[in-house]
DNA sequence: TTAAACTTTCAATAATTATTGAAAGTTTAA
DNA sequence: TTAAACTTTCAATAATTATTGAAAGTTTAA
């Protein structure tokens, strides 16, 4: 396979894997893009490789900026902002799990301890029902919450390395 | 707070969180629905719930019932198909890194594995950043394949009890 | 068999999300 | 300052995804 198939068919896929875990195609793609390209791409650089307009570089690029995991650079006496994307998918792993954790595991677990706090007779058996369902989930989103905090503090090591072992 | 409020706004959550996932949000509503229900729900109940129409109700619950997450039961002597979700977190949770396994990760090592093969020199720079990227990508693909393999094996025990401890 | 009670399908439509591209805004060199 | 080179915004539009609801299909009791 030529390296211009094979950068295309990656793209493709970590587009496709993208939006089935509810992120915009054309931000996975550029992330793609940007993860094997030895160096950093201009906004041009980057409309022409995915034959996308300015604007819509323009905004997946400053979320993936958001998300942590693009970073704008420039080049001495060139006044085009190019983009480069961590490499390390360590790196990038325990980041989006750190923005996750913020953006949709913190929300999810204030509303369960709210909706906790339900009134009404514990021999009702919609009751119990609510009550049971909602600890059991809150349970596994608290532990989720902390596995995330570690793993965002872990070292690559334990990922990589010894988590198998200890599973067993 | 009451039941009806809080069973409401628990539903609304879940469907929010389900679509930041790539989950349609009807769908993650009528899971979250069933899942705090004591008894199993008739079509009908899951209409008049959600203020969704039939064939919504229909075909959610079949995609539902694909991922295992929820089953058809029947009455006796009524003819109305019932539904009932798993109630146990832990079940739930292994079932759906079963189906991610299955519907996404391992889709996306086999496009790896095919890209991985690119011929060409291995000193261009383009080469060895794609060859790079990929093979780290590759590296964690496969380490979290282990995992959620591991994962889809083990018990309650491991997650809930010591898991914290041994990433310390 | 039949027809009532149910479920499923699917074309039409609505709702949502993504994209364009030009205008407005900003920065920099001279 | 100015104007060229760039970036950002955003209304209009396109594309995608979700939903409806009625027609078609299926099952069951009698």
């Amino acid at each position: 396979m030529k390296l211009a198939e094979a950068k295309n068919q990656f793209i493709q896929a970590w587009g496709t894997l993208g939006s089935k875990w509810g992120i915009n195609r054309t931000m996975a793609q550029l992330h793609a893009l940007l993860m094997v390209s030895p160096d950093p791409l201009s906004t041009e650089d980057l409309m022409a490789e995915l034959n996308i307009s300015r604007g819509n570089v323009n905004m997946n690029i400053r979320e993936l900026m958001d998300w942590g995991l693009v970073e704008k650079m420039h080049k001495p006496g060139d006044r085009k902002e190019y983009f480069s994307a961590e490499k390390d998918i360590w790196k990038i792993t325990k980041q989006v799990a750190k923005e996750r954790k913020k953006r949709e595991l913190e929300p999810i677990i204030k509303v369960l301890e709210q909706v906790s706090s339900v009134e009404g007779d514990k021999k009702d058996r919609n009751v119990k029902a609510f009550v049971d369902g909602i600890s059991g989930i809150k349970r596994m989103a608290n532990n989720a919450d902390k596995t995330l905090e570690t793993m965002v503090k872990a070292e690559e090591n334990w990922f990589f390395g010894g988590i198998l072992k200890l599973f067993k």
